[in-house]
DNA sequence: AGCGTAGAAACCGTATACAGTTAAGGGGGC
DNA sequence: GCCCCCTTAACTGTATACGGTTTCTACGCT
């Protein structure tokens, strides 16, 4: 009946487990194994491996001998990320500005209110969940889909930086400033002022990572040693 | 004996197609079928169907139901990732700026050599591959493993546009003009210089591609209809 | 002759089975 | 009691088989 039918399990089993990824429910304890999750499915073990390895490809997962996991990523890998978003999402950010809708501010309005009302109670939890939509309300307003997919892809390195990060007070704080000002900048329509203050928000966020966990900026060696 | 003897036919197999693919010995006309691949390597279906699925999700292959051929790309997103590149590649360039070593770029030299001796011969074979070399070369120098993989991902994008663009004498010029002022800036040690010029040889593949197919870039519309 | 339709062929998705590899855990030796 | 080795279980990679879907082709109808 529905034009559903068409779906290929592997498809179904890959669109849930990637939701569940970015979701955060997948914790770095979990160990995905096929034949656990080709049950929960009532499938065969193949169409759950293409779709576990193809998370593995696309980096949201990582393969072991052991069944599939998180990936852990490096912090060189971290900071490598930090540029590739550096370089991407104020342009990004901008080109959304022009697409989000009234609907779009109202949700990233409650959600900034989420994250504020944080700052008293503590609630790292709600924190989290609610500067996750916010940069998914403007990904999904992204009109260059291959720069929004590319952007998607950092949400394994975002979900680590949290994590990081956001048990730290300052950072905490640095974090609820910018979601208050993304929300004026977006809804001011400007896509310049938005640009700029993504930059800052990206550099920020690299800025505490450096902070919290005591590394020094990727570039500074290379530059340093230029002509 | 050899320490290969852990590695999984579906790995080599995704390597041999991704080697081809890149070196341009796939042709649109060509469809690749499992189990001809299979019988082409002794295999069965299943590590191939792994390999090219793999190549399906990197954007390398597209699948139908009838087999694995290039992927078509819309013009849409061509341009789509012109932009992805103007915003990546002149850093990643001014980054690998710093890493080329004297055999990069005396191999580079030779690679500009040939690409200006198809200005007289009209060689565009010969211009593909130097233009090819020519990237490579400093694409692999990227010290960002995230961003040079990142970029290694365009690799059909800037296929399709060397397709459009190269028999078009004025583009052939430009191109070979760029690859003597490449060399140039890589070998001054400038990085500034290379992010300029490389931002500037993007645009000027945009031009080129715009003027040839008779298209109007991307972001106009969004721009325009801002505040 | 052209178009529609039915059958066949090609190819993909999924199931089941087996082999190979690796890590864990228990038992024995030091 | 601790460490090492061997067994065993768990999990991945590959093979084979079958069913479903889409495209091609040939035949018949108009």
């Amino acid at each position: 009946m529905s034009g559903k039918n068409k779906r290929r399990m592997k498809d179904v089993i890959y669109d849930e487990y990637l939701g569940r990824i970015r979701r955060g429910e997948i914790t770095d304890e979990d160990r995905l194994v096929d034949t656990a999750v080709a049950e929960e499915f009532n499938v065969s073990r193949m169409p759950v491996r293409d779709a576990l390895m193809r998370l593995v490809h696309e980096g949201y997962l990582a393969s072991s001998t052991r069944g599939f996991t998180l990936p852990k990523l490096e912090p060189r890998q971290i900071l490598e990320i930090f540029e590739l978003r550096r370089l991407l999402e104020p342009r990004a950010a901008a080109l959304a500005t022009y697409e989000l809708t009234e609907e779009n501010l109202a949700e990233m309005a409650r959600a900034v209110d989420r994250s504020e009302s944080t700052i008293t109670s503590g609630d790292v939890e709600m924190l989290y969940r609610a500067s996750e939509d916010i940069r998914r309300i403007w990904v999904m307003a992204v009109p260059n889909i291959s720069l929004r997919d590319t952007i998607l892809r950092y949400i394994v390195q975002i979900q680590a930086v949290r994590m990081a990060t956001l048990p730290d007070a300052q950072a905490h704080r640095v974090l609820v400033g910018f979601h208050r000002k993304m929300h004026t900048a977006f809804s001011s329509r400007r896509g310049a002022d938005v640009e700029l203050l993504i930059l800052r928000f990206v550099l920020a966020g690299e800025e505490s990572y450096h902070r919290v966990t005591n590394t020094s900026p990727l570039t500074a060696a290379p530059l340093l040693t230029g002509p």
